[in-house]
DNA sequence: GCGATACA
DNA sequence: TGTATCGC
């Protein structure tokens, strides 16, 4: 009896394992465990589950130990080497996927899966199923037939009859006989040699079958190939016999037995969250485990009062705020919304388009006090953009004893993802209601103020709540991790002046703006007019594709360099080409001044605010894995330092009238920290003798006197000691300075041998965080490194780098947070007409009324200088000046 | 040596 | 979603 419209799916499950381990390399989670082929298998198994929904699907393992090829032809697979480490632990995580899919799993000892899906398909097919083989092998097409086809869902295609045809240029039905041909150099299936694939393809078109080549042999014009032919007669029916399938396999199951089951995803989330995959847990239906049924709207005057009385019993609370915009600046507010217990939320809208709400200013007037009384505890996430919010409504809010994302952010610096959903999903595993779910995405879009009062109360409501409940396990687990002084004296102080940094923001200087961006349209438009001239055409410069197709294919230059999607057309590339041709040139400088122009002078002037006719940058303060502040609209990390373009740009920053800048960097903050941290004697006793650094780094890796150091001979110490820093190894050092890579090695041994003390350091950082999981920096911040443990010996030797560059790089901006803190504080304290404005690098910007700019400029250096107590002095540089370049 | 942001 | 360029 034929069953209509059923249907199979036979998933090709040793093979997809191989391609996922092949195809991604080095893909660990935090503890260092291999995922790649876990993730490869895991992501096409989803997919199939999630695009296809079979009823009826089997995943087909090889199984272990020898087969009967290996009888026929000892010699098969003979040059396979065996399976790696890394992947063999991976394979029974494999295996606990697909039960926890509740996806029956087959293999069979003797038989390959290969085989294992040739008998389920042919069965299958006998009873009129629609079988599909989850593949990507081209070996399994010649199952191929009617009610056979194959899909591979990482490429998403279907193989059918034509398919294959089109694809391999053979038939279902042939592609043994071009197996044969052809061989498997990977399974060691010798084939005929000398026969590639179009020879193949050609004879097989032309004879039709193996058979139809040897019986004809006299008809095959070539000599050569008759040759290889005749040569290899018996290779090539072992080879077809290597490659044929067997259907006569000893199944333990029936197709009918095949029925996938409701999948564990409890199962799941335990093994995706061990292994991080954060994608597929997503995907996993949502566990919304928080009770909405304590969440109430504030709609009353008298509702509110009792709130506040809540809060001033219970002396600590989380706040948050629903707003307009996720711009702070440019915010209006719609609702705040509290929680002082789990369980119990509230909502207080304010903004809302519509239903019945309290008055704004009343509302905040009622809270003010308690919003701004210190000694009530507020727990916040990313709580400097609530304070941005509210000091614009005229409330400074105190008491912040816990921002969960910084906790979060200190717990784990390189973890990316510290939203509040994340933390919801990692510490409270709970899906939180997502704001699309109430605004919508892109054009459809609405604003927070435009949702109704009862949604917005479930969403404003679980917000807080979550807040209030991460706080109290991460706050401890702060504490246990020695983490807690690291949060109250340098994250929490520091997100009062970011708050101020932000609202102060940066003016601008927008008709220069405007005439520098015609001058740098005019050095675009002639190096694009000379770029199509060389070009011989006009494209598109800045699409790596199309200038691709320009330089290699046009231009024939041999883009020997760099590949993933096409050809490389980098930095590192095209100064390579340019040795070759004018062309690669021109494009680097069209590129570095498009970018600028793009990102900069003309973005500038879109990113002022109309409210304040200033730029308001963001620091985050959650982003880097060293401890740094990140910046962005605009980024100000990455205004070139030292180009004519980039002091072009920094130029446009202008105080505002009467007033002047006053800048300050540190100077050599990171070799003064590996100076105090490593404790290497003669490289302190630079430093506190205030020498040229470089100057002496050059008399000591040259062996002369600091006399005699040359300009060539600094320019080449300061390389090495940047390579100190960084963790360079000697090949790109002697590219940085232009020697061969003896003399680089050959320097890094001078240097090394001068600074013992360094030496010792950097080989012992390593070691310690291998040992501890973690490195930290002088004030106690960790970045925890699991590649430490990676078999992978590159990723390994990166994860050494970053011990080393972690700890100096944290350290310097550990002592910058905290510069910036006694900075403000000493402003505050002063009275002085001056605040801090920009922090980038290593450098502090205060705009400062004239008059009073020396003055600053005093306080400022001190405060820098003496910002922690060091074994080497910190020097400042500061300068005045009436925009950003000027007071360089 | 990689990171962070921005653009295609 | 991926790649490049600036930065440290």
């Amino acid at each position: 009896m034929t069953k209509k419209n059923e249907e199979i799916y036979l998933i090709d499950g040793s093979s997809y394992i191989y391609r996922a381990y092949h195809a991604m390399g080095g893909l660990s989670n935090s503890k260092g465990f291999p995922t790649n082929a876990i993730f490869g298998f895991c992501n096409m198994l989803a997919k199939t589950m999630r695009e296809r929904a079979p009823k009826r699907i089997a995943v087909i393992f090889d199984a272990k130990g020898p087969n009967f090829r290996y009888e026929i032809y000892p010699a098969y697979k003979a040059n396979r080497p065996p399976t790696p480490d890394d992947l063999q632990i991976q394979i029974p995580r494999i295996h606990e996927i697909v039960e926890a899919y509740r996806i029956p799993s087959i293999s069979v000892p003797g038989f390959e899966a290969d085989d294992i899906i040739a008998a389920l398909s042919r069965l299958a097919a006998d009873k009129g199923w629609k079988v599909t083989i989850v593949s990507g092998d081209k070996d399994l097409t010649q199952l191929v037939s009617d009610g056979i086809s194959m899909w591979d869902p990482q490429r998403d295609v279907t193989y059918d009859r034509e398919g294959v045809s089109k694809k391999f240029g053979v038939f279902p039905e042939q592609m043994l006989d071009f197996l044969a041909l052809v061989g498997d150099s990977s399974d060691n299936i010798p084939g005929v040699p000398g026969i590639g694939p179009k020879r193949a393809i050609a004879l097989l078109q032309e004879f039709g079958s193996l058979e139809g080549i040897y019986t004809n042999i006299d008809r095959v014009a070539q000599k050569s190939v008759k040759e290889k032919l005749v040569g290899n007669k018996d290779n090539a029916f072992l080879s077809r016999k290597l490659a044929e399938l067997r259907f006569e396999v000893p199944l333990p199951v029936q197709p009918e037995d095949l029925v996938v089951q409701e999948q564990d995803s409890e199962a799941l989330r335990e093994i995706f969250k061990e292994l991080e995959f954060k994608k597929l847990l997503e995907e996993l239906p949502a566990r919304r485990c928080l009770d909405f049924s304590g969440y109430c709207t504030i709609s009353t005057m008298e509702e509110l009062l009792e709130w506040v009385e809540t809060f001033r019993r219970v002396r600590r609370f989380a706040v948050d705020l629903e707003t307009t915009s996720t711009e702070p600046m440019r915010a209006k507010l719609a609702g705040l919304s509290f929680c002082a217990e789990s369980g119990k939320a509230c909502y207080l809208p304010v903004g809302h388009t519509q239903g019945s709400q309290l008055k704004k200013d009343e509302v905040l007037t009622v809270l003010r006090p308690v919003l701004e009384d210190e000694t009530i505890f507020k727990f916040g996430q990313n709580i400097k953009y609530d304070m941005i919010v509210l000091k614009r409504e005229g409330i400074t809010v105190k008491g912040i004893t816990c921002d969960t994302m910084l906790a979060s952010y200190l717990l784990d610096p390189s973890r990316r993802g510290h939203s509040l959903d994340d933390l919801a999903e990692s510490c409270l595993e709970h899906r939180t209601i997502r704001i699309t779910e109430l605004i919508g995405t892109g054009k459809n879009q609405i604003l927070f103020s435009e949702v109704d009062i009862e949604n917005a109360t479930k969403y404003a409501c679980e917000d807080a709540e979550v807040t209030c409940r991460v706080a109290e396990i991460l706050c401890p687990r702060l504490e246990t991790e020695g983490l807690t002084k690291l949060m109250n004296e340098v994250e929490l102080p520091l997100i009062p002046v970011l708050v101020d940094m932000e609202i102060a923001g940066v003016r601008i200087d927008i008709p220069y703006l405007r005439t520098l961006s015609e001058e740098f349209g005019e050095m675009l438009k002639s190096s694009e007019e000379a770029i199509y001239e060389m070009a011989g055409e006009p494209f598109n410069i800045n699409s790596p594709k199309q200038l691709g197709e320009i330089l290699f294919k046009r231009l024939g230059l041999k883009g020997v360099k760099k590949t993933k999607t096409g050809l490389s057309t980098s930095l590192e590339v095209l100064e390579e080409l340019a040795l070759e041709h004018e062309l690669p040139r021109l494009i680097l400088g069209y590129r570095s001044i498009y970018k600028l122009k793009s990102t900069y002078v003309d973005s500038l002037v879109n990113l002022v605010n109309p409210e304040t006719g200033r730029i308001h940058t963001s620091y985050n303060q959650a982003v880097t894995a060293t401890g740094r502040l990140s910046s962005s609209d605009p980024n100000l990390q990455n205004i070139p330092i030292r180009s004519t373009e980039g002091r072009k740009i920094r130029a446009a920053f202008i105080p505002d009238d009467g007033y002047a800048y006053v800048a300050a960097d540190y100077s050599q903050i990171e070799l003064r920290l590996v100076a105090h941290i490593s404790g290497d004697e003669r490289l302190k006793q630079a430093f506190i003798a205030g020498e040229d650094i470089h100057a002496i780094t050059a008399a000591d890796v040259f062996g002369c006197s600091l006399a005699e150091v040359v300009p060539e001979m600094r320019r080449r110490a300061k390389e090495i000691n940047f390579g100190i820093i960084y963790g360079m190894g000697p090949f790109k050092l002697a590219g940085r300075i232009g020697v061969g890579l003896k003399m680089a090695k050959q320097y890094l041994e001078d240097y090394y041998r001068t600074y013992a003390g360094v030496r010792q350091y950097m080989e012992e950082v390593p070691e310690r965080a291998k040992r501890d999981g973690y490195v930290t920096t002088i004030l106690g911040r960790k970045r925890f490194l699991p590649d430490l443990n990676n078999p992978n010996k590159i990723a390994q030797q990166a994860a050494k780098r970053m011990a080393v560059n972690t700890t100096i790089q944290g350290s310097a901006a550990d002592l910058m947070k905290l510069a910036m803190i006694r900075v403000h504080d000493a402003l505050k304290k002063t009275g002085l007409p001056a605040r801090m404005i920009l922090q980038v690098h290593d450098e502090l910007v205060l705009e400062v009324r004239e008059d009073v700019a020396r003055e600053a400029q005093t306080l400022l250096k001190r405060e820098m200088e003496h910002v922690y107590p060091l074994s080497i002095p910190l020097v400042v540089d500061t300068a005045i000046g009436k925009n950003w370049d000027e007071a360089h």
